[in-house]
DNA sequence: ATTCATTTTTGTCCTAGACAATTTGTTCCA
DNA sequence: TGGAACAAATTGTCTAGGACAAAAATGAAT
């Protein structure tokens, strides 16, 4: 575990940045503050990490989304930091479901499908999850199935029981899943619902939201329209503009820093024009903490069809 | 065009860096050096860029992709730059397609699909391209029809006759029509290829490039195991060893900078066994000017099956 | 137990200089 | 005229330590 270097002496922090995800200012004030990391210095002073604190500042990252604050953790030790993974509280998790059973109980389907996602075999959990959309149907099978599922295997590897290309191995396969039921949906009558349109903010990478959201929306009538991930939000706005949309939609996962969030939903509603709403959803707690006004904010999938139903009413 | 300000006076530099995708350490050494941007400040010197400026930070961002260089074009005018970018030499462009007719002149059922892109109706982009598909048959339509649209569309962008909210839109759409071809194709006899692991570095967030390589290879018999786009580099070295992989392919569009792809891919091929291989392409210029030991840089779509007959050959 | 004000924490921004990796320009030679 | 070798300019990223504003924690008063 300790010989993977980039070549002999350490990662620069470019390296750190795009492996941690924590930004390069943060990586030098943290330094200055806690004492930590301390990397090498190469002949001219650049900073050289070592492999190892690079992999302490991924397990110190990993308890930061799960709500612990950076001055009681960065200085830890690895064995501490693993113990603090290990009893992770999983509190605030299951932000997505729907039927919410028990907040500490696992579903026994979902933890079926989280050993199969271990099994490193992705053709057989395609072939499970494909099986159970077509039982379920597809309504179900996102609000009870793929939303708790997602938010699990997010826990399992925030508490290091998932590497991240295990994440991103479920999520390729859920995702071709999904869009498989959708695409066969679409073929659909007069639409009874709002034009929506779908995206994420920049640096907001994670698209399973929006496919759920999709799934839902278009069974309900609404007419969607996907713009994928990260479109900047002038561009947002355009096409709100473009298309004459109704709702833009958008999803948070919870690695974004609250500032961020409510930063870009402000600058977004002053783009938008005061007829277009903004529905927001995701994991993101930030979402539900500071409402923000002209902004819905999504809590749970469910919470999807009032505001359809209210939008039918208003309009 | 001038008033959708973040609120009233400009946006602030972090603003501009997820808009124009310039980092916040380049814009600052722009306006020391070229005496542009002229961000205003706020009482307490941050600086707020006026909106229009962040437009010509864009400008100036597409002629970089385009080849120009920055001391060239930092200090230019809104008219020059508009001009330029009119007659932006498509050169290097077509990195992708196959079938090199001229590289002036557009296949007309490219040019017809790009004004299907620029009617903003979805639906009808959809069914063309996937009755296209239907007619063409899998790999025709990958390599002569995707690729060149694809580039067309980057170079019509370019160009400024895009928005980034029609290239969203087009690369969304395509994404589902590539998806479900590849779906209906997945059960298939014995491997009579290479396992290969598909995916891009972090900051590389353009997956196309991944979807038709994927394409192609499912069609030659090899197994394909994508993992999406921005994975961590020494998670694409544990996914290669969990799922014992011959073959780590990456794809490169030409956002990136020549020194973050030359050190990614160091790094890589060094966190790599030897024998395992490492197939690179895309649109990234950069990879076909300084070859790297260990690493086949792939220019067009067709230069990867003599590599797979290679590896059949040599395994 | 809630509400409000104060203190601590924390990420981001600032300046201005330095440097290494390219790219460009120049000279020399065949 | 073409190409190789070297010098010069270009350009993105790094460093230092100070500063500040927003969020969270703490404490006080209802």
């Amino acid at each position: 575990m300790t010989s993977f270097a980039s070549s002999h002496s350490g990662l620069p922090i470019a390296a750190v940045e795009r492996e941690t995800g924590l930004g390069k200012d943060t990586l030098r004030v943290w330094e200055r503050r806690y004492g930590f990391p301390t990397p090498l210095r190469s002949s001219t002073g650049t900073r050289l990490y070592h492999p190892d604190q690079v992999e302490q500042l991924k397990q110190i990252r990993r308890l930061l989304d799960a709500g612990h604050r950076p001055g009681k953790v960065v200085g830890l030790d690895q064995a501490t930091l693993q113990a603090l993974l290990a009893q992770n509280t999983p509190e605030q998790a299951s932000c997505l479901s729907t039927t919410n059973t028990d907040e500490t109980t696992i579903d026994p389907v979902v933890g079926e499908l989280l050993d199969t996602i271990a099994l490193h075999d992705p053709r057989a959990l395609r072939h499970r999850l494909s099986h159970a959309q077509l039982r379920m149907g597809l309504g179900p099978f996102v609000t009870d199935l793929v939303a708790p599922l997602t938010t699990a295997v997010g826990e399992a590897w925030a508490r290091g029981r998932f590497e991240v290309f295990e994440e991103h191995l479920y999520t390729e396969v859920i995702t071709g899943v999904m869009r498989h039921a959708i695409a066969s949906l679409t073929p659909q009558p007069a639409p009874r619902g709002p034009r929506v349109l779908l995206t994420t903010v920049p640096q907001e990478q994670h698209g399973l939201g929006l496919l759920m959201v999709e799934a839902l929306l278009a069974l309900e009538g609404c007419t969607c329209l996907s713009l994928g991930t990260q479109t900047p939000l002038t561009d947002i706005a355009k096409a709100a503009l473009a298309h004459r949309v109704d709702v833009v939609a958008l999803s948070f996962s919870n690695q974004h820093r609250a500032g961020v969030v409510k930063t870009s939903l402000r600058e977004l509603r002053a783009l938008l024009p005061m007829a277009t709403a903004l529905w927001v959803g995701g994991a993101c707690t930030a979402l539900y903490q500071w409402p923000l006004a002209g902004v819905s904010a999504v809590r749970q999938l469910s919470g999807l069809m009032p505001l359809v139903e209210r939008w039918r009413n208003a309009g």
